[in-house]
DNA sequence: AGCACGATTAACT
DNA sequence: GTTAATCGTGCTC
């Protein structure tokens, strides 16, 4: 028996470069509520509604892998609003970021989580029979949930047929955004270990008003 | 050339 | 609560 999926959301166009080109705290806040959809081969659609993540702002921000200046490694984020960075850390694991402001002004938002929605099997597949908001948890779990590597750094995230895009998912009600400082950053000086540019929304508003198109 | 550490996770006590 | 895993990157020598 094919085990029930959640409510299928089709996806509608993805979210355009113009979005993306925004000031990043904008961009961060206005991405929670919106749909990651992952195209798999045969056409499978592995979804989620994504929930937390955290702001990377420029060269002077000392937790942004901009800090040290352009190198191979973190090229995509002086490149087009709207392409994905995703890079390696701790020797195995794989995180995924939008690219935001203008071409050349590098800057990022990290998708630190995402509510499964379709494609959960595949999930569990890729990261074990866990309870579905265990699947995509974590910045690194969400990059294993959804099949996401190296090949992705620098793709555009706004081409309609792309095998990874962002969609307008759900609305959500501002005051419910929960605002604290990024985690995992505690060597880094004041005031950028402490300034709050982690978002994130709670499970229970998550399960609101859901809209797909 | 060597080294310390990381935008983390899972498995421990 | 603590810690091993595991290796690319950037910094120092």
């Amino acid at each position: 028996m094919k085990p029930l999926e959640r409510r299928l959301i089709e996806p509608s166009r993805p979210l355009e470069r113009t979005f993306f080109a925004r000031p990043t705290l904008k961009v961060a806040v206005a991405l929670l509520g919106t749909l990651l959809v992952r195209r798999e081969a045969k056409g499978d659609l592995t979804t989620g509604i994504i929930y937390e993540v955290e702001a990377y702002i420029g060269s002077d921000d000392l937790a942004c892998h901009a800090r040290s200046g352009q190198t191979a490694r973190n090229a995509a984020m002086w490149g087009p609003p709207g392409n994905a960075y995703v890079y390696f850390t701790y020797g195995m694991h794989w995180m995924l970021n939008a690219v935001t402001e203008p071409k050349g002004n590098p800057a990022a938002v990290l998708l630190r989580a995402a509510f499964p929605q379709n494609g959960i099997e595949r999930m569990r597949a890729r990261r074990g029979h866990k309870a579905d908001h265990l699947l995509s948890d974590g910045p690194a779990k969400l990059c294993q949930a959804f099949a996401i590597d190296r090949t992705f750094d620098q793709r555009s995230l706004c081409d309609g047929n792309a095998a990874l895009t962002i969609h307008p998912g759900m609305a959500i009600n501002p005051d419910a955004v929960q605002a604290t400082p990024r985690v995992g950053i505690k060597n880094v000086p004041e005031p950028w270990r402490s300034i709050p540019w982690r978002f994130f929304l709670h499970p229970k508003d998550l399960s609101g008003s859901s809209h797909s198109h």
